[in-house]
DNA sequence: CCGAAGTAGTTCAAATTTGAACAACGACCA
DNA sequence: TGGTCGTTGTTCAAATTTGAACTACTTCGG
């Protein structure tokens, strides 16, 4: 227990950056969504992703992977889209089991009605702040973590 | 409201590793900092912060701007690491409105029992992942990202 | 076709988080 | 000194999030 290498100043600065930038930048995120739009970040998340999906919609297990959220928390916030008609839930043609989560007309428009303004607050905020390179990096770095943190990389290890 | 920028494909592949790579780090985290010590992993960087603090104290107020956390959180997970002896609260001298949050022993010892693991997980899902580089990258536009979001940012814009 | 094992989604209780309202205190000016 | 304004921390209700338990369905080997 007690081998771990310890983080040097340079780590452990850039960790700290880390902690404190995502935990600022995810507040102000979430306080321009609900003020604008009456909107969660994950609400928008689902959101966005079910526009981008085949037909605008996705199985819920998949969706909950994207978003990267727990099933019940998924069903949660789906219940809360569906009760505002953003959202509707289908059938699954092929398998019974399964439900699929589809963006409504309504919902879709409420997309595009704010996706303006959030995507200005993410400029202002990390976007616009790198350069090319910068941004490049970060990208990269993020894929990284996103391999090394998938629920898949623990059997592998 | 409809003149805002769009993402171009680089960026938005950027933010969107970001965002998954993000939650899929902090919910590691967090796995691990419960199951190996009970702990939140907004009650471990509370101790971490006590820790380095002089005299192992800090005001609620400056404590809670430093973990990046609500006023009203604060109190409640200053509550409930009191009730497990990690935490004292202390009255202010100079101040009797402040109250100050006090590392105890047991915290110290809790924090440097548990220190080791979480240590571990860090670099193995982020710090040991970057070359020198991309780790100084990051640190860089974390410290930009952490300027623009902090709230004395808003009124200066 | 049958049954075991796995998967999908929901329900439920518990924990956490936040903003608004509030009470107590400090700072400052007339 | 008295009053006003800002700050500090807590309380409170509401919203969200998670894991465990559960039901229903699919898959696959025999």
């Amino acid at each position: 227990m007690t081998g771990a290498r310890w983080l040097d100043e340079r780590e452990m600065a850039a960790w700290t950056a880390y902690l404190t930038a995502s935990h600022l930048l995810e507040r102000r995120v979430e306080e321009q969504l609900k003020a604008d739009a009456g909107l969660t970040h994950a609400q928008y998340e689902i959101l966005a992703r079910l526009s981008a999906a085949p037909d605008r919609r996705l199985r819920m297990t998949e969706l909950a992977r994207t978003v990267v959220v727990s099933k019940s928390g998924l069903t949660y916030q789906i219940g809360q889209l569906e009760k505002r008609g953003l959202v509707e839930r289908a059938t699954c043609p092929s398998d019974d089991r399964g439900v699929l989560a589809v963006l409504t007309e309504q919902g879709m428009r409420c997309l595009e009605r704010t996706a303006p303004g959030h995507v200005t607050v993410v400029r202002e905020l990390l976007i616009d702040l790198l350069s090319p390179d910068e941004l490049e990096i970060m990208a990269r770095v993020m894929r990284k973590v996103e391999a090394a943190t998938r629920p898949s990389a623990r059997a592998l290890s």
